[in-house]
DNA sequence: TTGTTATATTTGTAGGACAAAAGGGATTAA
DNA sequence: TTAATCCCTTTTGTCCTACAAATATAACAA
């Protein structure tokens, strides 16, 4: 029984078809995609569709098209389509919050990672990144210089897709700390009157001391007030 | 200076365009889209181009056309585009070590949550699925009971992207695991006789004893199995 | 065999056509 | 005046044709 509104155009069950076309077959990265028509011919509609379809694959890294050589399979890049809905400006508050409650558990649980991997000159160069902020001072800090830390951090973890996310959810955490500190005290200044302040040179002391549940600890403390936050912040921009 | 190939086309690059409109514009979700005509005569290119580039971010949620009402912008879902590539077909081995890897660290990282939310109700759940696998007998659990157990601690934490995250994973995981087990030991039997075993029954025990640290050390060396394995896999299946 | 040329194929792009759906306006009824 | 109904117009979804650019393939020449 077909409803009167149209849930799934044509375009969206070709892009089905096709993504179980290639797992039936067994496709894997290099191996040839028939041509568009032989698409058209396999599903019985119009070109414009078959393309809209692989339109979107070719989007997300699943299908590579050249010229005349046809179409291949292609090992897609995880995070192509992660990255455009990443926009702050179409997310909502709550989304949000999610967003930086996984950012914290991803830095919370990377600690693993780096304490196995750290390097003396890793921590040469964490000293330098922070030496250059307090150079600064720590209410001039611009929010690049702020996340020069962290990056770092994600380096030494030394897992790629986890530094690709994080690097992408960026603009989604200056939008949380823009808004909090325009809205609100700079959270440095408030959490260092009330003394609950975790710098970056509290995380890098507990790498150099080699105690990772001091580490996780601080992490969470340095990370949880723009998480927090978001609880207070119920209305969309 | 261009290049002969071709690296962007018409409609790769409407696609941005229409993009940046919506930043420029500062859409937000609701608000209307000018429709297919406009955006030809906006940017000069056929019909095709603009419907092409619409498609690509009407499956990514960005956008949403009823007919005839026109278009509008959309709070899209994240995970829409990158489910579509976590196909283990189509994954690497070394990508898909960077996915357990990433999941490892989730696991790690939510235990603050976890040991926050937790609820009577929630360890007598966990209870009972770990009686259920117990019935079945350890090694003939199926996959999907092994995870049962996981998805209940991710609802625990209580962040729904982060659950929707591990959910979509678990295809890659099922074929790391799967794989592991045909051509080695079953993973619970080797560590079983290594004594390194870490149960469900030895990560519940931590929560009711409420020791956060020890639950962390413990869901790392339950989960580290198959992201050591995936070391000496190195070639595609 | 090797190199060149011509042909055919395939993708990218443009544009026309039409059906279905729904908004808006006009007409009619109360 | 207000409310209900009908018709027209707009817009999307789909199909189709056409053509340029690129290149694989075949044919041909040296």
């Amino acid at each position: 029984m077909k409803s009167k509104l149209i849930v799934t155009t044509l375009t969206d069950q070709v892009e089905a078809n096709i993504i179980e076309y290639i797992k039936e077959n067994k496709l894997v990265p290099g191996d040839p995609l028939p041509n568009e028509k032989e698409f058209v011919e396999m599903f019985s509609v119009g070109r414009n569709v078959v393309r809209e379809a692989m339109s979107r694959l070719r989007m997300l890294g699943i299908l590579e098209s050249r010229t005349k050589r046809g179409i291949i399979v292609k090992e897609p890049p995880l995070l192509n389509g992660f990255k455009k809905v990443l926009d702050p400006q179409l997310l909502s508050i709550p989304t949000i919050k999610e967003l930086m409650g996984m950012r914290i558990a991803m830095e919370v649980g990377i600690a693993e990672f780096v304490f196995t991997n750290v390097t003396h000159k890793d921590i040469e160069e964490l000293e330098q990144i922070i030496s250059r902020q307090q150079a600064i001072g720590i209410n001039n800090l611009s929010i690049e210089d702020e996340m020069q830390f962290h990056k770092k951090i994600y380096e030494v973890a030394g897992n790629n897709f986890i530094l690709n996310f994080y690097e992408l959810m960026q603009p989604v955490f200056l939008f949380a700390k823009h808004n909090y500190e325009s809205y609100f005290e700079p959270i440095n200044k408030k959490l260092q009157e009330s003394g609950e302040l975790v710098t970056h040179t509290d995380l890098l002391q507990a790498i150099k001391d080699n105690d990772k549940n001091l580490y996780q600890e601080k992490i969470r403390r340095h990370l949880r007030p723009y998480w927090e936050f978001l609880y207070n912040y119920n209305k969309r921009k």
